[in-house]
DNA sequence: GGGGAGAGATGCCGC
DNA sequence: GCGGCATTTCTCCCC
């Protein structure tokens, strides 16, 4: 593998992307300290300056550097050393190459931003507009507000007049959820000074030991799905090319 | 770029790591939705099949399949299309791609695992085995155990024989671990039927909010940090940063 | 497979 | 910067 390390630190100073395939073993110190012996991995340098390492199988990354992390290449003591130092975030890392598998450099263009639909969000937005999922005569008043209350998904009055906490969960509900539903209504009745205050857990499944503390705190549950817009995409994959 | 279907699908069927380079739509379902329009990414395929897709910035793939996802690259209605389909998990995704950059498959031999030094599992082993952090007179009798209590960080007794929980958090401290520890204690208590049961956060500090929290709780806080074996890296680097 | 909890969590938004 | 919270969180461990 022909391999200059002037080449690689000229990589380093263009808003490239840099992979580098390589043996390699890493020392990395900062928030937690950790060690990785010689193997084979996969090392991404991204214009913002991110690093990460991969091995060749699992999803997150074994060793990583945030944005803006300075790189140098050097030989030392007849070994090829990338440094990688973050100093504002105190971290630093020392990956030690035995041996250059390929190294690459890329231009990338790309300020495309992604689409996401069927979060929390968009839930939480969903039963804004349509309050009867939760019950006849539900009135919201605000979605997903900081107020000085808390952070609350969906915010009303019921048919009686009662405030109502919307807390809504994209997955099945545990007994976090409940404590946090929880933790709300107990700062609204204070800083309202009311007591008729009812809250409500959103979610398309709710586990058993949630659903007996959500009684026990005297709190209900409704079986509510986040949106999704194309299940037309699950059903029938042909129909894609229509995007 | 010299680039063939059947040389792709060709690598998928090895037990190799897929790096391409090329620009891309992409469309996801599955526990959400995605949509990303056309953008140059890079694509990983490792060899247990999970997939990576990640833009010139940013530490987090912008999209991604989990381990064990099928994969077929076609040409349908003369466009690139990587299908990419895990039925197990209901999780599916099609990439468009409109032009290939780079197309390399690598070998990858690494059978090492990381180390990890700092974590809070190495906060309780240090508590453990120096109980005076806490206090004098602790007398720890299990760490990490997930006894019908709970999984509790450090359980034992004070000199006066009270029941002490202690819950270990290796960064701030914040009101979750204050409820958290909260629930620990009125299990506990239940469970004994004792009243005299004490509960400490060890962190190396906490927020104004939790330590209000765990004052009204009738809880206490120790500034512990978790152990660093090697700070001797940190003080070596400065040397080697001066470049 | 579900539940519970940690993570070098990350990322977003608001103050 | 910190705080509070969601995440296609992921990962691990135990039941």
């Amino acid at each position: 593998m022909e391999f200059d390390i002037a080449n690689f630190n000229d990589a380093l100073g263009k808003n490239c992307v840099i992979i580098l395939a390589c043996k390699c073993s890493i020392h990395y110190s900062g928030r937690a300290e950790s060690f990785l012996s010689d193997g084979d991995r996969l090392i991404i340098i991204k214009s913002d300056k991110t690093l990460l390492v991969h091995q060749h199988v699992g999803s997150n990354p074994i060793n990583y550097m945030k944005e803006g992390t300075g790189f140098s290449l050097v030989l030392e003591d007849g070994r090829l050393v990338l440094h990688c130092r973050n100093i504002p975030v105190k971290e630093y890392m020392d990956i030690i190459i035995s041996k250059v598998h390929s190294f690459q450099q890329l231009q990338m263009e790309d300020s495309e931003k992604i689409r996401l639909v069927g979060s929390e969000r968009d839930m939480s937005d969903m039963i804004y507009r349509q309050p009867e999922l939760i019950e006849p005569g539900f009135r919201p008043l605000s979605r997903e507000e900081h107020t000085k209350y808390g952070f609350i998904d969906v915010f009303g009055y019921d048919k009686r007049n009662n405030l109502v906490i919307v807390e809504c969960k994209r997955y099945s509900a545990d007994f976090k959820a409940v404590e946090q539903l929880q933790r709300y209504m107990t700062k609204i009745k204070q800083l309202k000074g009311v007591d008729n205050v009812r809250g409500i857990v959103a979610a398309p499944e709710i586990s058993a030991n949630a659903l007996q503390m959500l009684k026990d705190f005297g709190l209900e549950y409704r079986s509510i799905s986040p949106p999704k817009f194309l299940e037309r995409f699950n059903r029938d994959q042909k129909k894609l090319g229509e995007y």
